[in-house]
RNA sequence: GUCCCCUUCGUCUAGAGGCCUAGGACAUCGCCCUCUCACGGCGACAACACGGGUUCGAAUCCCGUAGGGGACGCCA
């Protein structure tokens, strides 16, 4: 059977750091395999869904170059979840529960207080007929449990290898609730089972959902169980849990605020907490060739913010004009980009560098007379990677200096910085009449 | 409180009883290259959480302790 995955956001929000890595890995493993990829809106609950956010979320895994096989939203199939449910009725699997949301805090803060499991105990199961149709008769609305079978569910995690998990940990789960909305285990087990998902790939904070939604799976189809995998959560550097929230590591945040690649975040994510090197990567193909679920170690990473920046500046360096060149300005070249690209950590440090070649800037003198000695020996123009070498030869004859005492003068105002590209390169972009004034001491 | 997962260099990990005086990658440091920073090349530093067992022999198996992460919702 060829392989069939999903990645199901809720557009609640916008994707970060945490969630962006189910749907690279599901994605990935879909790629390896050949097979398939599913974006699914799980939006059932209207009162917190957007459109916004779904485009959002679209928006963001295109950039990062996630692309979906299939698509849909979970709004267009409440009909379907409403049949289920009402076969799930007639075959004992669901039944009425009364109880308000606040009587149930009150048992668990109950169970918890003596040292019990926080179980639901059921109670709406001793119910007679004669009391539910009472207690509708007063105008209640139910909502719906699915009544687990005694027992352990069993299965083979692709990362976690054999799992038991005895159910009589577990609370029979709310499917539908009050108003009728169905609740996430159960419209997901649905859509997956009626979309034949072959494969589940989601973080260990599912680990008991799965156990659950194993018998719902079986309470509704007789098609074989998909086969699992949980790995570990992500925690930040400081060893805090950090996957369902940080705002400042959306993706949008990542991208538009701290300008850092798309391949650097899928780079990162691919292979942090797996065997294989973080390294720079600059084609998805190279993370996909190389993604196995057997490398996801089962210990928790840290995920450092420290070196995404740095694995942004390494992917920067190694990047080909020809790949940059559309998001640049137009009147940058590929020598421009070549002398430029080994000094930026993010694209953006590209303008810094473009406002020092072309636009008018405050030179740093710190050496007044050798930079207006070393401007009367400027070349004439025209000039070209050659010019820096003939005219520093010639500053050195005449004032006899060298090394560092030489260059850094002229490089403090040439460009009011310390550091920065090669000035061969630089020289050439700065111009005859821009480095006369700026070595002269003037704006310009 | 109960249940699940985990614990090897600073970080991500290799390691499934002798191949381990524990290997790799990133970071750090040093040297080289170099006008500076960066890039690149070469090299160095650096770890089996702790305590018991089992065994001729344990990073590897067992038990316990400590620590970390997760779950226990009419959220997803």
């Amino acid at each position: 059977m060829s392989v069939f995955v999903r990645f199901a956001p809720s557009p609640t929000g916008r994707l970060h750091i945490g969630n962006i890595r189910a749907a690279l890995f599901n994605f990935l493993f879909a790629r390896k395999a050949g097979g398939r990829f599913l974006l699914r809106m799980d939006d059932t609950d209207l009162k917190r869904s957007t459109a916004e956010f779904a485009q959002g979320i679209e928006r963001d895994l295109r950039w990062l170059g996630i692309v979906w096989d299939d698509y849909f939203h979970q709004s267009n199939r409440e009909a379907r979840y409403h049949e289920v449910l009402e076969t799930l009725k007639k075959t004992g699997r669901a039944y009425p529960c009364f109880e308000t949301p606040e009587e149930l805090t009150l048992k668990r803060k109950t169970q918890l207080a003596r040292g019990l499991p926080p179980v639901y105990d059921r109670a709406a199961l001793r119910l007679s007929q004669k009391d539910i149709e009472d207690l509708l008769a007063k105008g209640l609305k139910p909502h719906w449990r699915f009544l687990l079978k005694d027992g352990e569910v069993i299965w083979d995690d692709l990362i976690q290898k054999k799992k038991t998990f005895p159910t009589a940990s577990l609370s029979d789960p709310v499917i539908v609730r009050e108003d009728g909305v169905p609740l996430y285990t159960f419209s997901s087990v649905i859509d997956d089972a009626d979309k034949a998902i072959t494969h589940i790939i989601r973080g260990e904070d599912h680990v008991t959902n799965t156990a659950v939604q194993i018998q719902l799976w079986q309470a509704i189809t007789e098609n074989p169980v998909p086969a699992f995998a949980h790995y570990p959560l992500l925690v930040n550097a400081s060893g805090e849990e950090m996957s369902k929230r940080l705002g400042t590591l959306s993706i949008a945040g990542l991208r538009d605020e701290m300008h850092i690649e798309a391949m650097a975040i899928t780079s990162m994510l691919a292979r942090l907490g797996t065997s294989d090197p973080i390294i720079p990567m600059a084609e998805m193909d190279e993370l996909i060739n190389a993604f196995d679920l057997s490398k996801i170690s089962r210990a928790t990473p840290k995920f450092d913010v420290e070196e995404l920046k740095s694995l942004n500046a390494k992917i920067l360096h190694l990047m080909p004009f020809d790949k940059v060149q559309g998001r640049l300005n137009a009147s940058i070249t590929a020598d421009f980009w070549q002398a430029v690209r080994p000094n930026i950590s993010t694209l953006e440090d590209v303008k810094l560098w473009w406002q020092v070649t072309r636009e008018p800037l405050a030179p740093r003198l710190e050496d007044m007379d050798f930079c207006k000695q070393a401007a009367l020996l400027l070349p004439p123009e025209p000039w070209d990677e050659t010019t820096w070498q003939v005219w520093t030869l010639a500053v050195k004859n005449e004032t006899g200096r060298k090394g560092k005492d030489l260059f850094m003068p002229l490089r403090l105002a040439l460009t009011g910085m310390d550091h920065g590209p090669e000035l061969k390169a630089l020289l050439p972009l700065i111009g005859r009449s821009r480095a006369l004034k700026r070595l002269e001491g003037q704006t310009a």
